[in-house]
RNA sequence: GGGGGUGUAGCUCAGUUGGUUAGAGCGCCGGCCUGUCACGCCGGAGGCCGCGGGUUCGAGUCCCGUCACUCCCGCCA
């Protein structure tokens, strides 16, 4: 017999019975009845209750085991009385008599138990990440993550898309986040850069003709974490195909994302093609640029109902700024005084003046706004809104680069607080048709909105004739229950037009050729147009996990501060190893802030 | 960098307007128990109340500072 296992812990069932088999786990829990002592044996597979009764020899042995200590049992698979089945676990149709028991390795008292589903904090959690993960759902969402990962490989490969490898160790990229800094022993005073994405890879593969790429990527990024962030490193799908349109990425995910979602969830999912959605319209109808669409909730303009209205608030800004605007907000079922005030009460407490409103009873508008604007723009804004007695309009004004923000978050409030998300859905959309282009409020200056190497809509002419505030971009985003999964675009792979899309932001042909060299000069010899994207593959994990925290689907995360509590991680280095790689030493932690310079030699 | 929350036994938490010796459940240790599956019953050990200062006759509780964790803003396209 092999000397750990002949079955799993999940296996034995009734067809077992009589067999003598040999099961290795770890000590879930006991039940000492003094003279009967039940042991849960537990594997990754599952539970099988082992009994063993005063009479034996081994009873004093298996008596002294702690919780989670690790040991083999032998014996034979006995049949459970009608009484005594347990129908809540998978092998409770039998156990084990234990006629063989050894120790295999003994567990200390535990500084947090694996039993039960008690709720315990991230700390300790991460710290004895080991234990965590032997938990039910932690151990599920990890499994749940590799199934997830190898489904979405095989609908690549399906399609005919090579996974390449690029490289960690790499040059800074472009997408505008600090870097993880890696200091070369071999070239003092140089450093390499883990990857914020593998961006230019990518788009060098095409140019080398591999026509479609993809990988499970691993991208670092020096930034502070939320909940749906981790610090420091996570994995996309990162994908890029040459020859293609927009309609060609997006007919190549959709299905992906679309089949993954419905292989791992119960929901209803989006088919594909999903929803497009320009930035504008999204802008305007949702107040972001990534929409939940489980909410129904659309707002709309309705500044002409506004202008030269009696409502002298809102007209005379109008008036007074051309750039002026009046957005509504309905509110389907949220026609009453009582919860119009209380969304008024939430927008002070927001910062803001208030939330104007008009809830509709009796056929009428109700409140001060009504009163103002009088009976046939009340009952026009009614009609336009398609609104029913019992809901209600919300109102916000003032120049929308100003209001977007909170009117999307007002909302995403009116939503919840009236139950108009259904929840139990996953909703996808492709917002498109962003902008080249925006404009930093503090230097004037125009940045690229986006990843700078997005296709501009119209080309070189578009760049050359149009306001560069008007100029689109072929660059996308796929969202999906208002959480952002990917970022993608169609490549400026033309030369000229890149030179002249960097000048625009204000930089010169040295710069785009110092600062993205190997891309410039592989766009010199024959560059193919493509395009792609990269879905985040922690957040699709985390969606399908239904976890509103993206460490539970990480087997080994980082805490918020990008600490390795386990490994205990980041560490000091010793002088000797910072010498080897040209670093004179660490400064003092007051210092260090205000002149970082002195850290390198 | 900024704001909110939390910090009390190994773990999860309670602790009143400041008042005597700081509690519970789980876990741990000991005892009893032959059909449990969150086994049950009895007993016990275990506390720098995050840390430092202050107010007070008296601080887990109030004030100031600080540290840690967490959520958010900035940041991350």
């Amino acid at each position: 017999m092999h000397p750990y296992r002949s079955h799993t812990c999940g296996e034995l069932g009734e067809h077992h019975v009589g067999e003598t088999v040999r099961l290795s786990g770890w000590v879930h829990r006991k039940r000492d009845h003094g003279n009967l002592l039940f042991v849960d044996l537990r594997d990754h597979y599952g539970l099988t209750q082992c009994v063993i009764d005063v009479s034996g020899e081994l009873f004093l042995a298996v008596e002294g085991v702690r919780p989670e200590s690790v040991v083999t049992v032998t014996g034979k698979v006995l049949k459970r009385t009608d009484e005594t089945v347990n129908p809540n676990l998978p092998t409770g149709q039998v156990e084990v008599g234990i006629e063989e028991f050894h120790l295999e390795s003994a567990a200390g008292t535990l500084p947090m138990p694996v039993f039960g589903d008690a709720e315990y904090g991230e700390e300790i959690r991460l710290r004895y990440r080991f234990l965590d993960l032997r938990r039910e759902q932690p151990h599920a969402n990890i499994i749940l993550r590799s199934k997830v990962i190898s489904s979405i490989r095989r609908r690549m490969t399906d399609q005919g898309f090579l996974e390449i490898q690029t490289p960690i160790l790499t040059a800074s990229s472009p997408e505008g986040a600090r870097d993880y800094l890696v200091p070369a022993r071999n070239h003092p005073g140089k450093f390499y850069a883990l990857p914020q994405a593998p961006q230019q890879f990518k788009q060098l593969l095409m140019v080398s003709g591999f026509d479609k790429y993809f990988q499970i990527a691993p991208c670092f990024r020096d930034e502070d974490a939320r909940a749906d962030r981790s610090p420091g490193e996570f994995y996309q799908l990162d994908f890029e195909m040459a020859y293609v349109t927009q309609d060609d990425v997006f007919a190549a995910i959709e299905p992906v994302l679309s089949g993954i979602f419905k292989e791992f969830s119960d929901r209803p999912v989006t088919d594909a093609p999903f929803p497009r959605i320009a930035y504008g319209d999204s802008m305007l109808k949702y107040g972001n640029d990534k929409p939940d669409l489980r909410n129904p909730i659309k707002m709309c303009d309705v500044t002409e109902t506004f202008r030269g209205s009696g409502f002298k608030v809102f007209a005379g800004m109008i008036d007074k700024n051309a750039r002026v605007r009046v957005r509504a907000i309905p509110a389907p079922g949220g026609g009453s005084r009582a919860f119009c005030d209380r969304m008024n009460s939430w927008a002070q407490g927001e910062g803001q003046p208030g939330l104007g409103y008009i809830f509709f009873r009796d056929g009428e508008g109700a409140g001060p706004i009504a009163k103002n604007i009088g009976d046939d723009r009340t009952a026009a804004l009614k009609e336009s809104l398609g609104l029913k007695d019992g809901d209600a309009v919300f109102f916000v004004a003032g120049v929308p680069a100003d209001f977007v923000s909170f009117a999307g978050a007002a909302r995403t409030k009116i939503g919840q607080d009236l139950y108009l998300i259904d929840k139990n859905r996953f909703d996808f959309c492709w917002i498109v048709d962003y902008p080249m282009y925006e404009l930093n409020e503090e230097t004037g200056k125009v940045d690229f909105s986006h990843n700078p190497f997005s296709m501009p809509q119209g080309g070189l002419d578009a760049l050359n004739s149009q306001d560069p505030l008007d100029v689109l971009a072929f660059q996308y985003d796929i969202v999906c229950n208002g959480i952002e999964l990917s970022s993608g675009a169609i490549r400026n792979h033309r030369p000229d037009i890149m030179v002249k899309a960097f000048e625009i932001a204000g930089y010169d042909a040295e710069t785009v050729e110092s600062q993205f060299g190997g891309m410039y000069r592989a766009f010199q010899y024959g560059a193919p147009p493509h395009g792609g994207s990269a879905p985040g593959i922690d957040r699709i994990v985390m969606m399908l996990a239904d976890e509103p925290n993206i460490r539970e689907v990480i087997a080994f995360p980082m805490n918020q501060q990008a600490q390795d509590l386990l490994m205990g991680a980041p560490s000091e280095a010793t002088d000797e190893r910072l010498r080897e790689l040209h670093l004179r030493r660490v400064l003092p932690k007051k210092t260090a802030a205000s002149d970082p310079g002195n850290a390198q030699e």
